[in-house]
DNA sequence: ACGGATGATACT
DNA sequence: TAGTATCAT
């Protein structure tokens, strides 16, 4: 059973970099009178108050906590100031933090915080500057703590922490992380520079244990944590506040194991911890006691996805479908807006839209996340969208009807409130342009007929973003008119509108509908091939015609003045062109990686998609059905998808476990890169074995 | 049935 | 895959 096991070969030095209070920073940012004063910054104020999203260190201080109400925080602290969140469409719009979140040169892991590999810039600043040779130590590197180093006396901290940094007879991987302190420190500077915002750091060989650091000393410091003293922070670190055992798991561990502290985890075996939590967490689980974590830092820039959505609690619920409409038509606005300005940014496009809802049923107490998610192909523009939207939202209403065994008896409902919604956008992926690299690859070496290669090059040459359709047809069948109304506002407190339509028919008019829904359902359920064929032949169109570019007004508008703004021009400092250099590398890398990944994908969404647009214009078309098609569809095409290439596809003869790694330094670097992440190891199938072979032991990392 | 809005990821 | 569940800030 223990198995000789490495220690923790992990020479990398990696940054987490957390951004402190933030939303409150940028509040300040914009009213700097508020600098200085016991700040929060709250959303929506009407209920006790508001919720507390974000807490100055002045009002910490006064005990002041995150998602406390506005009144709770006044009475903690008199002298809060409280700010609130913009409200836009009646609900709270964050785009003032996301787009200050956009500012500076950082890798963006969420709103607020990044992971940075610094490996290559410490290792190259290391041979070329090693901090031993420093003469003069910048301040704010001296302000570093350092895990486990001894201060006698709080005047020479500095003295200290410059003795650590440039100890000339420290181990290698301490010299690194030295490296890594001077330029975060620069980074940070940096940050502060050009942003206003101050922020914390952690620097170690693992997010695990950077992400930790960084939260150690807030606001404004930074943390490093040597491998020598990873035992004695992790051994009695409380289990709940590790990163991922925060909720279930973590309170699985404290009751069901004992397990209270880090330190506590170390004596389970590692067959144990998989015997009860599945053989990928239960590994995890056991080299994080250690202070063992292989995941990589994701080199990811953007999002994957964008939503929009809105809560409805208690006596808010929305009691009937208009007002469901009401606010889904919001969202999907604001939503919209987001995507366009994803594509002006980032030249990219969603591909699937998603809606997701809470709901309850009256008397049954455990009905009230039931509600069924739906998706659907996405269609670029705001009203398409929100046509879509609510076509989902009335499946996934008959489903949440019909699963609970309601019966639509008149027009009354009193069986049902929905008390959240929100609609989200995924599958993002990059609109192509030029092309995909491996494609070009193989054709420059190969030129041949080849059906694929062609095809993939005309279609990412030729395939439009969005095409502006006259008709409102969507891949769900046509939103009956009727929906389109204004409909009256039931108990949310908002004044709309109030349309001259009687409520009741209304309702009725509407029950109809979704009861129509079930019954087409049963009936459309299994489409023929026939209907798919029909259906791919605007596919074969999309690929022939010109391109049709269509943007929206809102697009070209952010298009000028995305050129009208100019760049914020940055200085680099002698240490931080050690992270530039590394940076800007990994940041080209990263993106004809996206490009690369997925690109090839492209052609087969669209086809789908653009198939179910034209086609089909019966009036009631069943949503499940239709998702069913596209699946279909996909299930075929992906056939020769390239996407399939990494789990061994036919097409192109080679299997992915069988390929000498060596050979892949011969490749150009793009392409390096791209199977590199194809040979990344894959999580391994969620089954206990024993005495299964040695080799599982040489994957410390890659748990969850 | 007020911890909201917004993401990411893993499981099935 | 689409849909669900969990986790985080």
């Amino acid at each position: 059973m223990p198995v000789a096991r490495r220690e923790t070969c992990d020479g990398r030095v990696i940054a987490h970099v957390d951004m402190d209070c933030f939303y409150v920073q940028v509040e300040q940012r914009k009213q700097p009178s508020l600098r200085g004063l016991p700040t929060a910054v709250v959303q929506y104020n009407s209920y006790k108050g508001g919720g507390l999203i974000a807490v100055s260190y002045e009002a910490r201080k006064s005990g002041v906590k995150r998602s406390m109400r506005g009144d709770e925080a006044k009475e903690a602290c008199p002298q809060i100031q409280l700010v609130q969140v913009p409200v836009a469409r009646g609900k709270a719009n964050l785009n003032t933090y996301r787009n200050a979140g956009s500012e500076g040169r950082c890798e963006r892991a969420s709103i607020d915080e990044v992971y940075l590999d610094l490996t290559d810039a410490a290792q190259t600043m290391l041979m070329e500057t090693p901090p031993e040779s420093v003469e003069h130590v910048q301040e704010e590197v001296l302000k570093s703590h350092v895990l486990g180093l001894q201060i006698e006396d709080e005047d020479d901290a500095k003295e200290e922490v410059r003795k650590w940094l440039c100890k000339s007879d420290a181990s290698y991987q301490d010299k690194l992380l030295a490296c890594g302190a001077f330029i975060v420190a620069d980074l940070r500077m940096q940050v502060l520079k050009e942003t206003e915002f101050t922020c914390s750091a952690g620097v170690a060989h693992n997010k695990m244990l950077a992400k930790l650091a960084s939260a150690m000393n807030k606001p404004a410091q930074q943390t490093v944590v040597p491998q020598s003293s990873v035992e004695g922070l992790l051994e009695y670190f409380p289990i709940k506040k590790m990163k991922q055992l925060g909720g279930k798991l973590g309170t699985s561990l404290q009751s069901d194991l004992g397990v209270n502290t880090v330190g506590d985890l170390l004596q389970f075996s590692e067959d144990k911890l998989q015997q009860r939590y599945g053989i990928n967490t239960g590994t995890w689980l056991w080299n994080i006691a250690r202070g063992i974590s292989g995941e990589e830092v994701e080199g990811r820039l953007l999002p994957k996805s964008h939503g929009s959505g809105k809560t409805f609690p208690g006596p808010q619920a929305l009691k009937t479908i208009g007002s469901v409409q009401h606010w889904l038509n919001e969202l999907c606005e604001e939503l919209s807006e987001r995507l366009d300005s994803d594509m002006d940014q980032n030249k990219r496009i969603a591909h699937t839209l998603t809606l997701h809802a809470r709901a309850y049923k009256t008397g049954d107490s455990d009905s009230h996340k039931k509600f069924p998610s739906k998706s659907c192909p996405l269609r670029y523009g705001t009203t398409k969208i929100q046509e879509d939207a609510l076509t989902l939202f009335l499946a996934g209403l008959r489903d949440f009807l019909s699963f609970y065994n309601f019966k639509t008896h008149g027009n009354e409902n009193n069986n049902w409130g929905i008390t959240a919604l929100s609609v989200s956008a995924s599958k993002i992926v990059p609109i192509p342009s030029g092309t995909h690299s491996i494609a070009k690859y193989f054709s420059e070496r190969f030129p041949s007929g080849s059906s694929s290669n062609q095809s993939v090059d005309d279609v990412i040459d030729e395939v439009a973003p969005s095409s502006p359709s006259a008709g409102s047809d969507n891949c769900l069948g046509v939103i009956p008119s009727e929906l389109q109304l204004e409909y009256p506002e039931e108990d949310t407190g908002v004044n709309h509108s109030k349309a001259c339509l009687d409520h009741q028919d209304l309702l009725c008019n509407l029950s109809e509908k979704v009861d129509g829904l079930t019954e087409e359902s049963s009936h459309v359920a299994l489409p023929g091939n026939e209907d798919r064929m029909t259906r791919n032949e605007p596919y074969r169109d999309l690929l022939s015609k010109e391109p049709r570019l269509a943007f929206n007004a809102s697009s070209l508008k952010a298009v000028e003045k995305k050129k009208a703004a100019g760049k914020k021009p940055h200085g680099n400092s002698s240490i931080i062109k050690f992270f530039n250099n590394y940076h800007n590398s990994q940041s080209s890398f990263e993106q004809k990686n996206v490009t690369n990944a997925q690109g090839v994908k492209i052609p087969l969404l669209h086809g789908s998609q653009s198939a179910s647009g034209s086609n089909l214009t019966s009036n009631q078309v069943e949503m499940a059905s239709e998702i069913h098609q596209l699946e279909e569809i996909d299930a075929n095409n992906s056939g020769c998808s390239i996407d399939t290439m990494p789990q061994g596809s036919q097409a192109w003869s080679y299997n992915i476990d069988e390929i000498d790694p060596s050979i892949i330094d011969e490749l150009p670097p793009e392409i390096q890169e791209e199977l590199r992440t194809w040979l990344r190891p894959r999580k391994r199938p969620n089954v206990v074995k024993r005495g299964s072979s040695i080799t599982q032991y040489f994957r410390p990392d890659k748990g969850r």
